[in-house]
RNA sequence: GGGCAAUUAGCUCAGUUGGUUUAGAGCAUCGCCUUGACAGGGCGGGGGUCACAGGUUCGAAUCCUGUAUUGCCCA
């Protein structure tokens, strides 16, 4: 059989992917076998791949397909989210780019254009997780928006609102003044910034001349200012408590109020109270009964209580009113300091506080469970040290606002049938409505057009919190066969960005909707950063395309080089080299196959001592690292658990296993040893599937000339068959002697094909056939003669005989062995002085003592050895 | 400003209730090798005061206290 001399994944990736779909591969029906579920975290719909995706997804890949194997009935749900705010952010663009403004469309005109742009755009990103060999059951992919999950959305609106969940409020929120929305508290972003601070004079009503300075960072909102405050104990500003200022702009009257809040060290002690811009300002006001004045449009740019600034932005309104201060005499001082400010998660627009009516959804009753679920270890967090983060964030929950000011997206159920703010009802649709707004009006005589729908939209979390319900559809057929099967799911892999966002969120919404857990294990990766660790990020331009990467390195390589430095919950520096290293351990498996394959089989030859020894010894290995690898996956240690199949397959399969079985030259191999190299390397593609799915399924092929629809990912993983480890403690051995004497060949210069005569002090160690192949030994001895050179290997000693060598040692060696005795020397003193300290000795348990005493012979052993060779 | 975590070889990380040599792995590095599966390779080396300073203990990378630095979350 001919097989190329190089792995080109390019070749064999994508007919496996396209095999794999044909034959349905990943598709998952109810049976009576134990579910195993994972759905998706939607990325946007509009979305294409980056490394963040990348990382997550082959997590998922490898417990999906590994489950599989497992005989669980793994599913595994595709589907995509609408991402309201970006997509239609997007949408606004490209339609301005048309000369075409949002403002001069209806709402259906509007979505007709979001949901062109969407079958346009949508969706690549889930072909491109088939590049990377995601196992997803395709033909169950879910869209946030498709009319399953809209239903499920509204629905579940109406529960909460009936339930009193959900209320409608006059509150402060968080506006981008970009995408004109509120967004909620998790979508802003802080940062903390260099920014000015202007000292403001203010002249006192009762004393014209006197000024009163205030700090500020905001002289655009000097006409809302509704009061100055000063802290009652100041003993600066007792003399000015009960008096009234002038706004230097509008020389509007406001008083001097007194209040706790304001902190005396900061400024001047006196601060500026504007209600409609702060939400420390709003509070106060409250109190004051101040009253409330709002001078910006929603897009940021000063209203027409802006004065002659109406229309111009803040920022720039910002700069020209201090410039009109300072002109005036109003301004003493601007001074730079540290402060943060809030930005949009979506825009990077620079969050504005405002006024606005909202509807709302009250968190602590619904968190409840969902804070006890974590605590009592109903759902694991991996790693553990996000309970904490979690914990605390729930127990300090806010009310959630769920109401954007945007027509992309689950348009609220609301219908008012009059003018007053309570005049609305909730339904489903609106036939529904308008039966409710009778009822509640008392007004039979209503029709359909006398109701308005509530315009704004629902926040995109709203649809993913009820993601792994609504996936199954579990609303609209509340205890479905499909829901009762895969739900509750097994495994979510998350970044931990969005543990409050969105994890949280689902845990609340399952205890509510379904009384029972939404997932059972939380796995949450790093973020993927570039070499100087900044993240990667498209508006950086550090990250690399992974579909570029793919077709460097092939799927499996750039799937192995994430994960090899991936922990849990760590962030992965990612670098090309990684993906080197997967692919070059591609090439090292594809060369062990060629030579296996190559290798001529004679049914009639008997497998040989050497053969035989190896066959158990690898028996032993594979078994003890099947052991290890179980504890790895229960604690998700999944880097940690390639990292011991590559050492498996490339240390100890193919350098040491290998070439132990391998035939001399032109010589044919047994088939018994044939038969079971091949079952030990089947084996292996097993166990590393998971990660590298597309090479372990073409090697699998191969080595077992299998049919083409038939698949790697559903046969059964290993099992170790023995617990034993004679031949692995032997092994120890006998690589340290083996390693001695290559050595030792080197330092003789001594070609491979010179033989050696060795001979052993004691007795030579059982499987000393291993190394006689190994090093090429001719001849085993047991008389120990003086003109030997000594062979140290670890405690042992071993002769080497070699004729018309010089037996002088080199002043290299000389000095080499006098510097390892003195190591040994010092060595064996600090185990004597620990072993005659009576306080170790009795108090330690005798297993340590034990171990001590060995140390200490040990020691003694070599240093008697080393003794000798200089003697 | 408040809370949480981390700091181990050039890099990325292990080190599982304190006890297996004076701490391990992968990559990188250095030497030698145009060997018949593989130079995307083989063989063999070198490399660390476990951030710092104290303390507890017969014994500390591991436990405690403080300091420094970094990261994350919250306001």
């Amino acid at each position: 059989m001919k097989i190329a001399s190089k792995y080109i994944p390019e070749n064999v990736e994508k007919s496996w992917y396209q095999l794999w779909l044909e034959e349905k591969a990943f598709s998952s029906i109810p049976d009576d076998r134990d579910s195993f579920t994972i759905v998706i975290p939607p990325p946007n719909v509009t979305g294409v791949l980056h490394m963040g995706h990348m990382l997550n997804n082959t997590i998922q890949d490898i417990l999906v397909r590994r489950a599989r194997m497992q005989g669980f009935n793994a599913c595994w749900v595709p589907g995509t989210d609408h991402a309201s705010i970006a997509t239609e952010a997007k949408v606004v663009h490209k339609l301005r780019e048309q000369g075409i403004k949002k403002s001069d469309l209806s709402r259906d005109d509007f979505l007709k254009h979001a949901w062109d742009w969407t079958d346009k755009h949508g969706g690549i990103i889930l072909e491109q997780l088939q590049n990377i060999g995601a196992s997803c059951d395709w033909d169950r992919t879910a869209f946030t928006m498709d009319k399953t999950r809209t239903e499920s959305v509204i629905k579940v609106f109406v529960d909460l609102y009936n339930k009193g969940y959900i209320y409608r409020g006059l509150r402060m929120v968080h506006w981008d003044p970009d995408a004109k929305t509120s967004v909620s508290d998790e979508e802003v972003i802080h940062k903390d910034v260099k920014a000015k601070l202007f000292y403001v004079k203010y002249e006192i009503v009762e004393r014209p001349g006197e000024y009163i300075t205030i700090a500020t960072s905001r002289p655009e909102t000097i006409m809302a200012d509704r009061a100055i405050a000063i802290n009652p104990k100041d003993e600066r500003y007792i003399d000015f408590h009960g008096l009234n200022v002038r706004i230097p702009i509008s020389k509007e009257e406001i008083p001097i109020i007194l209040d706790d809040y304001v902190t005396t060290d900061f400024g001047t002690g006196c601060l500026k109270v504007t209600p409609a811009h702060d939400w420390n300002d709003y509070a106060i006001g409250q109190k004051h009964n101040l009253e409330v004045i709002d001078i910006l449009n929603a897009d940021g740019t000063l209203n027409k209580k802006g004065l002659q600034w109406e229309g111009m932005n803040r920022f720039q309104a910002r700069r020209n009113i201090a410039d009109y201060l300072d002109k005036n005499g109003h301004l003493s001082k601007i001074e730079i300091y540290s402060t943060s400010i809030g930005t949009s998660e979506r825009t990077g627009a620079i969050i504005e506080p405002r006024l606005s009516l909202q509807w709302w959804i009250k968190m602590p009753e619904l968190a409840k469970p969902a804070i006890k679920a974590i605590e009592d270890g109903e759902i694991r967090l991996i790693p553990n040290k996000f309970k904490n983060t979690y914990s605390h964030w729930m127990n300090n929950i806010k009310d959630w606002c769920i109401s954007r000011q945007l027509w992309w997206g689950h348009q609220i159920p609301v219908y008012f049938y009059g003018d007053g703010e309570d005049d609305f009802v909730v339904a489903t649709d609106l036939n529904e409505a308008l039966k409710r707004a009778k009822e509640v009006s008392g007004n039979s005589s209503l029709e359909l057009s006398d109701l308005k729908q509530d315009q704004d939209c629902l926040d995109t979390w709203f649809s993913s919190w009820i993601w792994p319900i609504s996936v199954f559809d579990g609303f609209n057929n509340p205890d479905n066969k499909e829901l009762s099967y895969y739900y509750p799911t097994q495994d979510l892999v998350t970044a931990p960005e969005i543990l409050f966002f969105w994890v949280a969120r689902m845990v609340m919404a399952g205890y509510e909707f379904t009384q029972k857990k939404p997932f059972k294990n939380v796995y949450l990766t790093g973020i993927v950063r570039d070499k100087k660790g900044r993240k990667m990020s498209k508006s950086l331009g550090n990250s690399p395309d992974p579909l570029d990467l793919i077709k460097k390195y092939g799927a499996d390589g750039v799937r192995m080089g994430m994960l090899l430095s991936s922990p849990a919950g760590n962030d992965l520096p990612f670098d090309e080299d990684l993906c080197v290293q997967g692919r070059n351990f591609s090439n090292k498996i594809w060369n062990a196959l060629r030579l296996v394959k190559g290798l001529e089989v004679n049914s009639s030859l008997e497998s040989g001592k050497v053969e035989e020894w190896s066959m158990k010894w690898f028996d032993e290995v594979l078994s003890d690292t099947l052991i290890l690898l179980e504890n790895d996956f229960k604690k998700y240690r999944l880097s940690e658990a390639l990292m011991k199949i590559y050492k498996l397959i490339w240390n100890d399969f193919c350098s040491w296993y290998l070439e132990l079985i391998k035939p001399a030259y032109g010589e044919p191999i047994s088939k018994e040893t044939y038969d079971k190299s091949i079952q030990f390397f089947d084996s292996l593609m097993k166990i590393l599937h998971p990660f590298m799915p597309f090479i372990t399924e073409e090697v699998w092929h191969i080595l077992g000339n299998y049919e083409k629809h038939k698949f790697i990912n559903d046969q059964v993983w290993p099992e170790s068959t023995t617990d034993s480890s004679k031949y692995i403690q032997d092994f120890t051995h006998l690589e340290e002697l083996t390693i001695a004497l290559r050595n030792f060949r080197k330092e003789k210069n001594l070609s491979f094909k010179e033989g050696i005569d060795l001979r052993a002090k004691e007795k030579f160690p059982s499987g000393i056939s291993v190394v006689q192949k190994l090093v090429n030994v001719t001849n085993l001895g047991s008389d120990w003669v003086d003109s030997g050179f000594s062979v140290l290997a670890g405690t042992k000693e071993y002769q080497v005989i070699l004729s018309n060598a010089d037996m002088r040692l080199s002043a290299e060696e000389i000095l080499n062995i006098k510097r390892e005795l003195e190591y040994l020397r010092g060595f064996e003193l600090s185990v004597k002085k620990k072993l005659q300290n009576s306080r170790f000795v009795d108090n330690a348990p005798e297993k340590v003592v034990d171990i001590e005493r060995k140390k200490l012979s040990d020691t003694q052993s070599k240093i008697a050895a080393l003794e000798s060779r200089l003697s």
